[in-house]
RNA sequence: GCCGCUGUAGCUCAGUGGUAGAGCGCGUCAUUGGUAAUGACGAGGCCGGAAGUUCAAUUCUUCCCAGCGGCACCA
């Protein structure tokens, strides 16, 4: 061969050079219009700087703004350009990391002074100025130890500890732009003016821990988005907005649902409105419980300390729990339930026959959660689980697994949830129990998920020290993540409280216990149902399901008698007898979310009718009153009720 | 818990070193109307809490509490 370099196409094409080629190359003599989109190359199924110069036959694609893979090169360099306009305006800074992350960037400063708000708008000026600038960007290379003193002699102590934590010997890759040079792998822009200027936003400033450990200090951190064009900006803006309409503190305030108080943070006060939607999720899942065969119990709030200890809950987790004095004791407000349950399981002998054992509990817990994780009815201090407990055989769990999962999807499709995360959580390095039987419970829950065809993701390390789990989650409006569902195995508890059952060789044996729970906690649970129906619940869930209401006051005693007739039926109505204008009170009921409205004119009076306005439509339909009752009866029914 | 921001009427928010204002909501009265705002009048506030500076603090300072955005945490 005489050094020549062969590059294939995607589409089967190939052309030839006689030496190395660089990406801005090929582009070009494919075209201009190319060479000017282009933004990066795949060579060889990995994405190279279009500077790079390609010295070996490979398969390659020009990258252009068009492609998925642009975005993230493009948040990329956003962050980087982030960084330069911060260090020309504050020199005093110096540099950590900034990624590209969903829907934007961020860029991590150590500096001594936080940025305000007004900083942002004086940064955005300068990212301006940079992209206008159309600094080419370009890529080195240089030797670890060498990169460290070159940093270190910045001034740049961040970005040494960041090299020298690289492995010795390793070649490090620096990027330039104008003055600015970081530390990054790539690729990036062939040079700044790629960006758009009006196709970014810097967003928030916040805090965050150097390398995310709470024991470091704390850097200053810049959150951007940014995005291919103008109108993409402006959409992500939109639909920020739009998720903050559904905010569930924001509805909850406003549908009269719940609210908190300084003196009890975090501790949701149910209102009539928010405890009816409460009540009848319970009512359901109560009935669900009952058809997977669990057995409903309840266990006392206030436990003394000592069976915390015994379970071993005390030891690690006393920083959460809430305690109180009395009678020389000291109690414990639980934070969870399974202790008690296990006390449940413990009385009397049980025999294999009996399991496996399911017991159920709405249990009432609080945990002393850091005042900077509350968050509304997502994260509080004290929730109501739907937590129930399975003591089974060891052969037994894969078994309920495969039924907890088909309960599990079930009840998430009655709601609507029909896309659930899963994470599959495994052994951690501090665990309790053999590696035996590690192996066997991570491998009983694992087939059991399979058999359940749903897709889920690895967690490693991450499962509980007791043994591993799957986390079912479910995202808000704002596109955050929060675990509802969880099905935990468990060899520990039922050692350390001393459970037992006797088998069919008269011995006594080991139950396994299997922590599970669907909702989560209600609160959550209840938080993420308003964000999902943006307020609007369905008819089984609303809290007032119809508003009866007259035309003029000519027609209350007729309204009176529908909102009666409804009432005896078992139906959530209120009745409307202000002598406000028609307009008026739809428009107001329509606020209030209120699905259904019947409305009683002098013809429905004589006709014994009403007219029905649902949510979201403008469409009327006269119906007979007790053809209409009975309907909005049977849709009021729950989705397992139908 | 950490960094930053915020806290004024039931809600959303304006405002000032001389103890406060709007809209909505609420109450009263008038209005009796056919599917997203009828009008008039009126009542509501220890300006989150404590201390300090000042003749004077809702306004400035400090501390505390709570909320918000992140980070860390989430058994």
């Amino acid at each position: 061969m005489n050094g020549d370099i062969t590059l294939t196409l995607p589409d089967g094409s190939v052309r030839t050079y006689s030496g190395p080629v660089t990406g801005s190359q090929l582009a070009a003599d494919i075209g201009p219009g190319l060479a000017k989109a282009a933004i990066v190359i795949m060579v060889n199924g990995e994405l190279w700087d279009l500077s790079r110069e390609i010295t070996k036959d490979s398969p390659v694609a020009i990258i252009t703004g068009r492609d998925d893979a642009a975005l993230d090169i493009l948040r990329h360099d956003a962050a980087h350009i982030l960084a330069e306009a911060v260090q020309e305006l504050y020199p005093d800074v110096q540099v950590t990391i900034g990624p590209s992350i969903e829907n934007g960037f961020y860029y991590d400063f150590a500096r001594k002074e936080p940025f305000t708000i007004d900083d942002l708008e004086v940064i955005e000026r300068r990212m301006v100025e940079i992209i206008e600038r159309d600094e080419a960007i370009s890529r080195s290379e240089m030797d670890r130890d060498a990169a460290v003193k070159f940093f270190q002699g910045m001034g740049e102590n961040y970005k040494a500890e960041l090299i020298a934590a690289i492995p010795e010997g390793q070649a490090i890759t620096l990027y330039r732009q104008g003055d600015f040079i970081d530390l990054c792998r790539g690729p990036h822009l062939p040079s700044t003016g790629k960006l758009g200027t009006d196709c970014f936003k810097l967003m928030k400033v916040a805090g965050a821990y150097w390398r995310g450990d709470s024991n470091n200090e704390m850097l200053q951190r810049i959150y951007g988005t940014a995005w291919r064009t103008k109108k993409e900006l402006k959409a992500y803006l939109v639909r920020l907005e739009e998720a903050e309409k559904r905010d569930h503190r924001k509805l909850g305030r406003q549908m009269k649902l719940f609210h908190f108080q300084e003196e009890a943070a975090g501790m949701p006060f149910w209102h009539p409105h928010g405890w009816t939607i409460y009540q009848q999720i319970e009512a359901y899942i109560r009935r669900k419980q009952q058809k997977y065969g669990y057995q409903e119990i309840n266990t006392p709030q206030l436990v003394d300390r000592i069976l915390w200890e015994k379970s071993g809950h005390a030891d690690k987790f006393h920083q959460h729990m809430y305690t109180t004095q009395s009678d020389n004791r000291t109690f414990a407000l639980k934070p969870m339930n399974c202790p008690c349950h296990v006390q449940v399981f413990n009385q009397g002998t049980v025999s294999y026959r009996d399991l496996p054992l399911r017991l159920a509990e709405f249990g009432s817990c609080h945990r002393y959660e850091p005042s900077g994780a509350l968050h509304g009815l997502m994260r509080v201090r004290s929730f109501t689980q739907d937590d129930a407990h399975i003591f089974c055989s060891e052969d037994q769990i894969s078994g309920e697994c495969v039924d907890f999962c088909q309960m599990l999807l079930e009840i998430y499709r009655d709601f609507g949830f029909n896309e659930v995360k899963v994470k599959f959580s495994d052994r951690p390095t501090a665990r309790a129990g053999s590696d035996d039987v590690w192996d066997r419970a991570e491998a009983a829950l694992k087939s059991a998920i399979d058999t359940t065809g749903l897709d889920y993701s690895l967690n490693p390390g991450e499962g509980a020290f007791y043994g591993p789990k799957l986390e079912f989650v479910l995202t808000d409006a704002i596109g955050r993540d929060w675990q509802c569902g969880t099905f935990q195995v468990d060899f520990i508890l039922p050692e350390r409280l001393d459970a037992h059952y006797i088998g069919a060789d008269n011995h006594k044996h080991r139950p396994v216990m299997l922590h599970r729970a669907i909702l989560g906690s209600f609160e959550r649970f209840i938080g993420i149902l308003i964000e999902e129906y943006a307020g609007r619940f369905p008819l089984w869930l609303a809290p007032t399901q119809v508003v009866v209401t007259g035309i003029t006051s000519e027609q209350d005693d007729y309204v009176r008698q529908v909102h009666q007739q409804m009432t005896a039926q078992g139906i959530r109505v209120e009745m409307d007898l202000r002598s406000e204008k028609i307009n008026y009170k739809i428009r107001e009921h329509s606020h209030a979310k209120t699905p259904v409205i019947y409305v009683a004119g002098a013809r429905e009076v004589v006709d014994t009718t009403v007219t029905i306005r649902r949510l979201g439509s403008k469409k009327q339909q006269t119906l007979d009153l007790i053809t209409a009752i009975d309907q909005l009866k049977h849709e009021s029914l729950a989705p397992d009720q139908r």
